[in-house]
DNA sequence: ATTTATTATCGTATATTTGCGATTAACTAT
DNA sequence: ATAGTTAATCGCAAATATACGATAATAAAT
């Protein structure tokens, strides 16, 4: 009686808040954004100075976040110019905003 | 040249955020609370009726909500009443809040 | 003491993540 | 064309995560 399984089909959102807080699930990730949000924008190098990490390591960080869309890199050669996607950005704080709502999970319990 | 590393010490903050942030981050465990936020509370066979899943990878993603604080199980025998830990669950709240923040991110950019 | 019901844990396989150094790619400037 | 600068990608190793079935643990009820 295997549970066959393999793909589940969840929702988009569900599928979007997964992917949104997998990304955020990393310390480094979680410094780079912070940064971001202080600097307005930022170069990878810039990170390179300011964390204990390789480059290859902050540009693997740097690579995940634009995949899960929190974060845009634009060229200026012969550098790469990061900022926050605020259209993601603002979708993902819709989505944290579903769950974390009082009437999410506001009950009297065990 | 290399930028040893391995204990980068984040803070508490961060490191709590990231926390909650990596058990938010499978689709499986989205559901999971949003279920329990549902029913207010329920038992692990509640899950594995509604879930395409084992057993047994049900009970280890219950694990991984309960180790990052974000539910708590009660032993009603022979089932395991769980429910959202309250007080963390705002805690989690709190610390999305301060990412999400207006002020946070909201620039002109790139 | 045995059986039943429920759930956690173990052992295993596979996939993904995280880190590194080395190399490549991209674009400037000489 | 060559050299310089910056960042991405490759290849690798180690750790972690995800799934499963099988087994163990727990407590109730017979």
């Amino acid at each position: 009686m295997s549970k066959t399984l393999q793909q589940i089909d969840y929702s988009k959102e569900t599928e979007a808040l997964a992917r949104f807080s997998k990304a955020l699930g990393h310390p480094t990730r979680l410094i780079i954004l912070k940064y971001l949000s202080n600097q307005s924008y930022c170069y990878t190098g810039d990170l390179v100075d300011v964390l204990p990490l390789a480059q290859s390591t902050i540009s693997q960080h740097l690579k995940e976040l634009k995949e899960a869309g929190l974060i845009d890199g634009e060229l200026k050669p012969p550098k790469v110019k990061y900022c926050i996607n605020q259209k993601n950005w603002k979708k993902a704080s819709k989505l944290f905003s579903t769950i974390f709502d009082e009437d999410f999970t506001d009950f009297s319990c065990c």
